[in-house]
RNA sequence: GGUCGCAUAGCUCAGCUGGAUAGAGCACCUGCCUUCUAAGCAGGCGGUCGAAGGUUCGAAUCCUUCUGCGAUCACCA
């Protein structure tokens, strides 16, 4: 056989045998796919064919409407070879028919090499994967550097809402897809503790609150601390009014109004260490981590680490000197100093103040050295923020090559776009927040109100029942925002519930459930491999699907985005229920075909289990 | 004004390094539950891929210009 020849020898398509399959293909470290394990046949019938050398093969799947599983584009190598695609076409069809056992036949449509590869080819590899464990997922190289990826980042002095969902559920499952792509990754984040935001609802607390606790209120403690966040501003907004009717211009009563002047009073007590102060800040802080916690849990995020910028924002100060020292910054008059960006097509940015203190810049440049230094198998990080910071990203990493860190290269920031309502943008000072906790909570109501319309729970205890909603809930959710594009803004409207049906995180795990169903009811031993010697058309297209998996991972990590994971777990969802809806499984006569159309089952059930838990989303065995 | 991002069906979104008549879901219309879960399946309707040029055998995809929307350009974080 022509392709059993070289390195390519544990290929499987070379063997009639499958017992081997831990090599090249199915590590995924060599990315071997079907179109590569074509290149060297094709450049060889080439070579052959026509004495001519190229390099390159390029491959396209098969259109539906044409028989064929993979596509051979001919139109490239009419440079090459003076003929017409069509006679090339069909020259090349017949070299490969001739001398490559898994090439059953082919088709020439105008420029088109379709290839139809052999029932054998597609049973031999399916057989390989069927049991295999995490197919798809490479195991982490204890030597390569490690990626360390931050999200979630609030302050502590409002709960999360909308936007942090998106962040959180962005930056979970671009770690868990990088971690599954063969990295090791360290999921952290900062949390910004300190600055006036957060003395602004220590002053409200003691202005208005003074006897109240989440105890005592029996509420979260972020809540609580977000609604002293917004009763100060209400206070201040007060006051502005008054300050201005008694004549003075917004800008002034903005700046004279006395609250404001007091919170500024207590961040100054704050950095100058008050006691009084600093044991507020802390109980506060502490209500506010609590009600986080909570809000992760439900969320189904975690971290490694936490690093508080109480603790970060002087770090980086050395740096700036060294940096200074080293001529990548230079020092106005004034003392402050700065670093010159306008050769790479940026400004002039700060990085120290003339008074010597540190800016967000300074703080973030010293955090990323310090993660290094706590973490040194670390080689890169991932920022999962907002889109609104592209440029200081840009201007970070840019000041952290200058300055020479080997991991400089590999720092991303995973820029997503905002979450916005119908009626704008989200302003927790005004109100019109959608707040993480409500909605998690309507999620998990519509799927049991949809739930409990179908009625197909008997026999579910009600502790069941509820894990069963918050599953689904979160799946609808989840799904929803992960299935968009991350550079997009997305649109949420609130009057318009978040779909169950359709192209939805319910619709995916409604067909894992049925598998589920399916694999309960099969009575009969199914773990040996079937005697089938061909394929339904249905069969094939899924495992040409689950071919594709361990390169969706790759591509997802590579390019930091769930939602590549989300679409092809679609498609792959939507093929079995074509699959389903086409061919009885368990009901089927031959033995052989039922024991494989359910180990066809399992091993769709698996990948989707295994793809959605990259997403952060949990499957249901019963809906 | 400078810089960055986005623009695909009525709505929400796919569309990989350029490749065949641009694909899904929702909505609307037709069929399919006395066979494995109808949160499903099969089909219909629906698009000058923001506009105009250019590169190419071939462009939603690459380049240029323009339009619209968003972000950003603080000794705030």
């Amino acid at each position: 056989m022509l392709w059993n020849n070289g390195n390519l020898s544990c290929f499987p398509i070379f063997k009639s045998l499958h017992n081997d399959y831990l090599c090249a293909l199915y590590k995924f470290k060599d990315k071997m796919t079907l179109s590569q394990a074509l290149t060297p046949s094709i450049k060889k019938a080439i070579q052959d064919l026509f004495d001519v050398t190229i390099d390159k093969v390029e491959f396209q799947a098969t259109r539906k409407e044409f028989e064929g599983d993979i596509t051979m584009v001919i139109f490239p190598l009419l440079k090459i070879i003076k003929s017409n695609p069509v006679e090339l076409g069909n020259k090349i069809g017949n070299y490969l028919v001739e001398n490559v056992a898994e090439v059953a036949k082919f088709n020439v449509v105008s420029g088109f090499l379709n290839i139809v590869i052999s029932d054998a080819y597609y049973l031999n590899f399916f057989n390989g994967i069927k049991d295999s464990v995490k197919y798809g997922f490479v195991t982490p190289n204890p030597e390569e550097k490690a990626v360390m990826v931050e999200y979630s980042s609030p302050n502590t002095n409002k709960p999360l809402h909308l936007g942090h969902v998106r962040n959180n559920l962005l930056g979970y499952s671009v770690a868990e897809i990088i971690k599954a792509s063969g990295k090791k990754v360290y999921k952290t984040q900062i949390i910004n503790d300190r600055g006036i935001h957060i003395c602004k609802s220590m002053l409200a607390w003691q202005k208005f609150g003074k006897d109240q606790t989440p105890e005592s209120t029996v509420l979260k403690g972020d809540k609580l601390v977000g609604n002293f966040y917004v009763a100060f501003d209400k206070a201040y907004k007060e006051e502005i009014n008054q300050l201005m009717a008694e004549g003075k211009t917004e800008e002034e009563a903005k700046k004279q109004a006395p609250i404001i002047l007091e919170a500024q009073e207590m961040l100054r007590k704050w950095e100058a260490g008050d006691a009084e102060v600093v044991a507020l800040w802390k109980t506060m802080n502490q209500w506010v981590y609590d009600g986080f916690a909570e809000t992760y849990k439900n969320l189904g995020v975690d971290f490694d680490s936490y690093y508080y910028e109480s603790n970060t924002y002087l770090l980086g100060k050395d740096v700036v000197q060294i940096g200074l020292e080293k001529g990548i910054f230079e020092k106005d008059p004034d003392g402050s100093v700065w670093i010159d960006l306008t050769d790479e097509g940026l400004d002039r940015k700060i990085v120290l103040r003339s008074d010597g203190t540190a800016v967000y810049m300074t703080q973030d440049i010293g955090t990323a050295i310090q993660r290094v230094k706590d973490m040194p198998d670390v080689g890169g990080m991932v920022y999962t923020v907002g889109n609104e910071q592209d440029y200081h990203f840009k201007v970070l990493f840019l000041i952290l090559k200058k300055l020479g860190f080997d991991w400089a290269d590999n720092l991303f920031h995973l820029s997503y776009g905002m979450v916005d309502l119908p009626s704008g943008k989200m302003k927790s000072r005004e109100g019109t927040v959608v707040d993480a906790d409500d909605l998690m909570k309507d999620m998990s109501d519509t799927a049991q109100q949809i739930s409990e319309e179908l009625g197909k729970l008997d026999g579910y205890s009600e502790g069941e029942k509820a894990r069963l909603y918050k599953t689904i809930g979160m799946g609808a959710l989840k799904y929803y925002i992960l299935k968009v594009d991350p550079k997009k803004r997305i649109l949420f409207n609130p009057e318009e519930s978040v779909d169950f049906a359709g192209n939805t995180g319910p619709f995916i795990q409604y067909t894992y459930a049925r598998i589920q169903s399916i694999i309960r009811k099969a009575d009969f031993d199914f773990s040996n491999v079937s005697k089938i010697e061909t394929l339904h058309e249905k069969e094939k297209e899924l495992i040409k699907q689950l071919e594709l998996f361990p390169e969706v991972i790759q591509n997802a990590a590579q390019n930091h985005s769930p939602a590549l994971i989300a679409n092809y777990t679609y498609d792959l969802v939507k093929e079995y229920n074509s699959f389903y809806q086409a061919v009885p499984i368990l009901g089927e006569a031959d033995l052989e075909v039922k024991i494989f159309r359910v180990q066809l089952s399992k091993r769709v059930a698996d990948t989707i289990a295994d793809a959605f838990r990259l997403l952060g989303i949990n499957v249901p065995e019963r809906m």
